[in-house]
DNA sequence: ATCAATTCCTACGGTTTCGATAGGAATTGC
DNA sequence: GCAATTCCTATCGAAACCGTAGGAATTGAT
């Protein structure tokens, strides 16, 4: 399940690809996400350490993406935010764990089968960038239209 | 994340599947689940009410499935112990409930993304049956072979 | 009828995670 | 110096997770 901090996190990743090159004063991205202000705050705390946004404070401080809409991937913000996204950690690509009560990880039934389903949501999460989310947000008549960026090398979970 | 209830739920089952027609008891499944008992004992009560097994009291008494394993899908073992596979209850066909922040879930772009996933857990997880799950455990060497089952009718979430 | 084996039911408890809130320190621009 | 803003640390209530405990109900065997 995704938690609502992801879910404001991707809110608020949208509203900052709509805004562009300017920054967005937390405040003002809690009301556009419907967030709790200060918790919110937090999260883009996390946002920033994680590199996706650029954060400064002071007066006319706020936030901004800290690269292009089309180089930031759904499936890596919710990682930041909910952790792998294997419903298992010994399915996990990018942060895997043995299972200790499991004698032979190569040989479990449920660690293939948990590795499909990661697969699959990898499929469809890191192949969606910022831009084409933020692009059905815009425009909820226009069909949802893929960013014909480079295949990425290597899909991650 | 599957929990470990889930966990313990599909370990049980596949248990079953192996041991065909016969009954086995709680303590004995708990053992080859690396299960706790009592805690696997409720879980048992859980697949019973939702049909998937048949079990019987007193001596003699245990678990047996109640269809042929092929009959039974993974996908829907996992929404009976942990819900819906759905990300998100707005995503969820079995499940469905729209946000409450949500002005318009129709146009919400979170929504559509989680759709999306959810189709594509189900393209795995409600396709493969607790045979296509049970024959790798049994013999790890061989390559995980799909049943030739009717293509389902229609793929829930 | 009694007894042993087994599932079933209800309740509880500890730990962790979730979803926030509070208060103020640090930084920045004017 | 002052106002605006982010950043940091601590805390908190509620819920979920992962079991445990104790016994009631059922069944088959003797």
């Amino acid at each position: 399940m995704l938690s609502m901090k992801a879910k404001y996190a991707l809110r608020a990743m949208s509203e900052l690809a709509r805004a562009g090159a300017g920054r967005v004063q937390a405040h003002a991205l809690a009301q556009r996400c419907r967030a709790p202000g200060k918790f919110l705050e937090t999260i883009l705390v996390d946002l920033r350490i994680a590199g996706f946004i650029d954060s400064r404070r002071g007066q006319h401080g706020g936030h901004a993406l800290a690269r292009a809409p089309e180089q930031i991937m759904i499936g890596d913000l919710i990682r930041v935010i909910d952790g792998p996204l294997a419903p298992v950690r010994c399915a996990s690509v990018t942060a895997y764990e043995p299972c200790r009560d499991c004698p032979d990880p190569d040989a479990c039934a449920l660690r293939a089968l948990m590795r499909e389903s990661r697969d699959a949501l990898s499929q469809v999460l890191d192949r969606r960038s910022l831009r084409d989310f933020a692009s059905v947000n815009a425009d909820a008549a226009t069909p949802r239209v893929l960013s014909d960026q480079p295949p990425s090398v290597e899909v991650r979970e």
